[in-house]
DNA sequence: TCGGCATCTGGGAGCGCTCCCAGACCCTCG
DNA sequence: CGAGGGTCTGGGAGCGCTCCCAGATGCCGA
């Protein structure tokens, strides 16, 4: 197929043995950095391989190996693709600063080219040595599915469904709470909010913050309305809001992409941002810097996100004892003009 | 590593020989699609197949054969990730569509783990049989050095100092000829532009589309500012455009996100959008929508981006004839408020 | 009739590594 | 002093395929 270039071109492990003075084997050592080899020989091995610009055979080591030196990276998108955007792209950059100068190779796996049974089938068939499986739908199954198989695995966002599946999530809960603290302590008093849909984790932790910062305060607990991270439904939310509550002077929003459909209703109605209602969005996205007026809201480090994914599956995969099962990522907020 | 799971489970292509009744040799044909094999064999063989649920271990084939079976995607980002960002994850899903099916992997590579020559060196050195390099800024010299080298790219964006390296691009010339067309046909008669840096193709030919609508009215090519694709740069030519011609009646911003800074000048000077001036926007993306008011915009369809770049790659290699050198994706004006 | 060609097939070398095994060499301890 | 271990080394089988070669068959035209 790909015309010329017929055999692969550089020196193989046998020069950089001859080179070196020493076996094929010991190369092998080295390159994997076994134990069981003397400073003398490691040092000539480096060297040799500097001087030849040697470079592993991807190939070579998987199939005479026993590991694919390969992690999938799985996108399970129930629709919602509009959260999943900018943050897919910026999750994917920190998993790939993280995986800078190991000899492991990244797959892309999208549901689409394989569904359901295929996709497991492959996943489980020994091309990858674990996943990292990005789920926004907290009730997909297939997270637990694969961590029944033995596949390591790291979720990024909480499963609801999880068991003892290894994840990775922003600490939503403490962002939200911390949210409604900092709305409170501006003196609001009557404090909404716009929470995400019941089948994610995302969306329920941050409601639980909410309704832990107002109850903390003895606060009523009942402005609630569930929404499904788009501006529309935003929208919508916060006119149902202000149907019950015309007097709220604060609303939590738990994802900036709804904020924006709140921040318009609240114009059109003319309540004036933050004077009369203070506006805290969560995501910290491009929307928020630009949105009129700039958006108040809790910052992810989402490229943290894939950097730590990826570091729990390697030290799952390289052995590490005691691990942590799940990890949390702090969050910050980001203080603009919308409260 | 791996614990566990020693040697890789499923069967081999000796067991879908000796099921089917035929040797090795006949099976990798079929699977290779070659020539000179009998109806009856290949039939025979892709029963076997089905009945035994095989699928080609990928490390081996690439191994034994002369070609690498992956292809890597490369994302040449020198800063200006607001613009790569949301762009980005939708070329990858084409890319990955277009990838569906076909026993093709997909590498990323970042600019991260091995820069320069070492990235070079990779990509040259046989782990992929080609490469689909994005690239934003249009100097960028990895495309034209990508190319000499032999290996099959395809570049997505025009590259300025191309030379005759196959690319894919959305047609910006058009779109922004269609653009200013539209605001001609609205009575416009003073419209200006903001257009992006000299040194990215994108914003060139946008330029050059806009300059070529004014003149086939015989109107004034003058009102021109560069900017870089952030809101705030949008915000400050825009200042710079009113300075220079307060009563102009429409401005064609070079992408969404421009527009956004531009839009907030507008209105905190009191123009009315759309009565006074009339704005578009280039991309579609995610903000034009969200946009107070919604943004009228030239969209591009960044999946078909993805899969186009994709096909043409494929085709190469596969030995295709007479493949265009470059082609461009049609685009088209959304209407909503702002014009 | 026989060579030539196109069609179809199987056998087997070998891609570049890893990993097992056997062995050489130390040091420590009973 | 020798047994037992830990340390270091090289040799070579074999991972699961592809691809080359040789051979078997059929059909054509000379």
């Amino acid at each position: 197929m790909t015309e010329g270039r017929s055999r692969r071109p550089g020196p193989r492990i046998e020069e950089v043995a001859r080179v070196a003075g020493v076996s094929k084997s010991t190369v092998s050592r080295v390159i994997n950095g076994e134990k069981y080899v003397s400073e003398r020989s490691r040092q000539a091995v480096h060297r040799a391989i500097a001087l030849l610009g040697y470079s592993p055979n991807h190939a070579a080591r998987t199939l005479a190996g026993s590991k694919a030196n390969a992690i999938a990276l799985v996108i399970s998108e129930q629709g919602s693709r509009v959260l999943a955007d900018p943050f897919f792209a910026q999750v994917l950059r920190g998993v790939h600063a993280e995986l800078a100068g190991r000899h492991v190779q990244l797959l892309l796996m999208m549901n689409q080219p394989l569904d359901g049974e295929d996709q497991i089938a492959y996943l489980t068939g020994g091309h990858v040595d674990g996943a990292l499986v990005v789920s926004l739908h907290g009730e997909d199954p297939l997270p637990r599915t694969l961590h029944e198989t033995g596949l390591p695995i790291v979720v990024g966002g909480r499963p609801l469904a999880g068991g003892s599946v290894p994840f990775v999530d922003a600490d939503n809960f403490n962002g939200a709470l911390g949210a409604v603290r900092f709305l409170i302590s501006l003196g609001r008093e009557k404090i909404a909010t716009i929470a995400g849909p019941h089948d994610m984790a995302v969306g329920m932790d941050r409601l639980s913050g909410w309704r832990c910062g107002l109850a903390e305060h003895g606060m009523a607990v009942e402005l609630v309305v569930h929404s499904d991270f788009t501006p529309d439904s935003g929208a919508l939310a916060m006119e149902e809001l202000l149907r019950r509550a015309p007097d709220l002077d604060a609303v939590f929003v738990a994802a900036d992409i709804m904020a924006l459909g709140a921040l318009r209703v609240l114009q059109a109605r003319g309540y004036r941002i933050p004077d009369d209602v203070a506006v805290v969005g969560f995501d910290d996205s491009v929307l928020a810097a630009t949105a009129v007026p700039p958006l108040t809201t809790v910052r992810q480090d989402v490229e943290g996100f894939g950097r730590t994914m990826t570091w729990r599956l390697l030290a799952e995969l390289a052995g590490e004892e005691k691990l942590p099962q799940s990890m949390l990522l702090p969050t910050s907020l980001v203080r603009r003009a919308s409260a």
